[in-house]
RNA sequence: GGAGCCAUCGCCAAGUGGUAAGGCCGUAGCCUGCAAAGCUACUAUCCCCAGUUCAAAUCUGGGUGGCUCCUCCA
């Protein structure tokens, strides 16, 4: 497995702190709002990542947190008057079911801010006693980021660029102007507050997840976890705080890889709130399937940024069409060993650096040769046992082609309609064997009328929904 | 003002030193009552300029254009 590593700027063979053992953590979300297709690409970049290490023979533990504790959801709270608690559980919640309408796996372990609170005061207590971290008058406590030398080295970010040039808050009670909160103390006003040593507050953001890595994965003398991962945003400020935390209260490095995701843009432009072009999972899941979506999303190398538009969804439906129109011809069959060489050359394509486009052309290759041996004998049993199996490698792969052909051809269709669908049928049918084609012609035309596009096969019509 | 990423056929998109994968669209053919589906065949020298090399889309330098980070952000 190769995997192109943040930090180096380059592909690395990847090779496990543990002999195979991987232990990857993946920033989740934030919960104060609905997942957005840039949650649902990060999250199935790495899906795809645990996935083809799955498949390498690795033992695989993935981490994914919830930020449950936040700004934004104090304003939510302030705003909508619900608790804490309804809110966060709430999106938690209609996050998980949109990724697993996509197909995600869900990771092994799903940590929470608000459960982690030990962990995370255990891990700034360490901090000051060790003094990478003061505590200011206000009860808050900041990171010293001065007393890190290697701060900068996992964004590659210059030791003292310009501060006055950026846009930095200027902020009077921090030493550096980079030094950011651990740990932010209550007020009168607050509502968020939870009783530490260190003060009735909240923990910052960065904080999270450094504590719930130490709390959940052993690690080495050398580094915590194998990968870590997380949309590209994240380099800058929030992994290069992450990573100087750990490596200051651990006194090893965070993460052994760095791995990042590229954007997902609206017409060329960064999706985000205040650009008013965000476009929420659960509103594309209303009108695509989510193996579509899981496909088109998955299509894009998971480091380019990916330009969302419908035109190319529906080309990229058409790709997938095309697999199960292959399955729905050797389907009556029962799955038998996947090919050899096709296996390995989807492996191979996955294992360097999740080469999905490489992996697709080898599928639509498979697909092909496929049909023109089927074409040339219909009957070819062992074969299509073989194909049936390959099919099942791909969905476990990569994880799309699992459902029932008929089933796939038919999404949006209810009973009534495949009723009226299979009536008009009929009646062409017979219009057919007394040669009316006027009259089978205006029977197409109607079903095509109906986003039905029908086929005649040797085992009689058949129509998919289109 | 600093830092970084990207630029390949009409569209999407691999390839990062050895002579341009794949898909969509298009054209021609086989098949079909006609279609659709499926199959076959055909279509690019890689933004521009200069350089390194026997050899560059791939490396270096300089342009041009697009995007991102430096502020919450997948």
């Amino acid at each position: 497995m190769y995997i192109y590593d943040t930090l180096h700027k380059t592909k690395l063979l990847f090779e496990p702190i543990i002999d195979g053992e991987v232990s990857i953590y993946l920033c989740g979300p934030t919960v104060y709002d609905n997942a957005h297709l840039g949650h649902a690409r990060s999250s199935l970049s790495f899906d795809l990542l645990v996935r083809t290490l799955k498949a390498l023979g690795y033992n695989v533990t993935l981490a994914q947190n919830f930020t449950d504790v936040d700004d934004k959801i104090i304003t939510k709270i302030q705003e909508t008057g619900k608790t804490l608690k309804e809110i966060t559980e709430y999106y938690i919640s209609s996050y998980k079911q949109e990724m697993s309408a996509l197909h995600i796996q869900e990771a092994s372990l799903q940590p929470k801010a608000t459960e982690s609170m030990e962990a995370i005061e255990e891990m700034i207590l360490k901090l000051i006693n060790l003094g990478f971290a003061y505590r200011v008058e206000s009860g808050d406590v900041y990171f010293d980021t001065s007393k890190d030398s290697l701060y900068g080295s996992i964004s590659h970010r210059v030791a003292d660029d310009a501060v006055t040039q950026s846009r930095i808050e200027v902020n009077q009670v921090k030493k550096n102007p980079k030094d950011f909160a651990l740990w932010k103390a209550c007020s009168s006003q607050d509502i968020i507050c939870f009783d530490t040593q260190l003060s009735s507050g909240r923990p910052g953001w960065h904080i999270e997840c450094s504590a719930m890595i130490a709390k959940h994965f052993v690690g080495t003398q050398e580094y915590s976890i194998d990968i870590h991962a997380g949309g590209a945003d994240l380099l800058f400020p929030h992994h290069e705080n992450e990573a100087s935390q750990s490596r200051c209260a651990s006194g090893h490095e965070l993460s052994k890889y760095w791995m990042h995701n590229g954007f997902v843009q609206i017409d060329g432009e960064k999706m985000s709130k205040s650009l008013g072009n965000s476009f929420f999972l659960k509103d594309a899941l209303n009108i695509y399937d989510g193996e579509i979506l899981r496909y088109y999303l998955g299509s894009v190398h998971y480091r380019n940024d990916f330009n969302f538009n419908e035109e190319d969804l529906l080309t990229s439906k058409k790709r997938l069409d095309k697999l199960y129109r292959l399955k729905k011809r050797v389907t009556p069959s029962k799955a038998s060993t996947v090919a050899k060489g096709f296996q390995k050359a989807l492996l191979d394509a996955m294992s360097d650096d999740l080469n999905v486009s490489v992996a697709l052309s080898v599928i639509d290759q498979m697909v092909a040769e496929t049909n023109e041996r089927l074409d040339n004998n219909p009957k070819e049993k062992a074969l299509k046992k073989e194909v049936l199996a390959n099919i099942d490698y791909i969905f476990e792969l990569l994880g799309f082609g699992g459902k029932e052909p008929y089933e796939y051809f038919q999404i949006g269709v209810d009973q009534e309609l495949k009723e009226q669908i299979e009536a008009l049928i009929l009646q062409r049918t017979q219009a057919k064997k007394e040669k009316d084609f006027a009259l089978c012609d205006a029977l197409r035309d109607e079903l095509e009328s109906m986003d039905i596009m029908i086929m005649d096969t040797h085992q009689g019509t058949v129509w998919e929904k289109i």
